[in-house]
DNA sequence: ATAACGGTTGAACAGTTGTTCAATCGTTGT
DNA sequence: ACAACGATTGAACAACTGTTCAACCGTTAT
């Protein structure tokens, strides 16, 4: 059963009606929280950069200044944004010497780009 | 910058062990443009009230003032969200008398937000 | 024609974001 | 102990983003 069924007039100051449409859809809402949740994962998928360190990542586990090079930016600038990828458990990590070589956390990172790379291909 | 030219742009300092899998990472790395475009997809979906609206146009189409009035935002903020999911081709409209009744564009922006809410929800 | 309404637009504002730079920490090698 | 290196951090800065406000457009009804 459909909610277009209710659809059938236009009327934003036809309450009757419409507030039924807009209470329903409104119940079918996931939580403020974890909408909130979801647009701050999104948030960290746009951005290019991470977007290319996830991408590297998928294919091997890589250290700091390996990506840096890669990408062509700097240590740091690739630090910062691995710090926004380990904070939202994107990534993990471990050290080895000097260096540190980080991965990626799950397999939905991978899920996640492909759907998305699917949508920007079509 | 060729594959064994170790006094280009040294990776690290570690050559033997990095060089290597930078060089192939490189190489599977999917075009700039592609990145970039797909940095911009992800973007769109980093912002909660966009988030939400796209969540309410998954179950029902609606106009402009249903959906501000459900998300408590006014008019204007609803209608330059939309003004942008447009323009990523992520959203559709028609045009009803005096109402705009937006939908979604197609049937992937519903796996990108399961797809994100999967992770969240973990 | 006039008014009311849904919707759009542009400017302005505050808030956020990503990079750079310099300083610093921890480990390794001499 | 010292220097070199990989990595991290914080401050500063410019660039960008989302909302509000007011004005405006097109359609509908009086």
């Amino acid at each position: 059963m459909s909610l277009f069924d209710y659809n059938a007039a236009p009327v934003c100051e036809d309450h009757e009606v419409h507030r039924d449409i807009a209470e329903a859809v409104k119940r079918d809402l996931p939580d403020e929280d974890e909408l909130f949740d979801l647009a701050e994962l999104f948030k960290i998928f746009g951005d290019s950069t991470r977007v290319k360190i996830l991408y590297l990542l998928f294919e091997s586990e890589m250290c700091v200044c390996d990506i840096a090079e890669v990408l062509g930016v700097t240590d740091s600038a690739v630090s910062h944004q691995l710090r926004v990828l380990k904070s939202a458990k994107l990534v993990k990590f471990r050290k080895e010497g000097k260096s540190v070589f980080y991965s990626l956390a799950d397999d939905h990172v991978g899920s996640i780009l492909a759907q998305g790379m699917e949508h920007v291909r079509e």
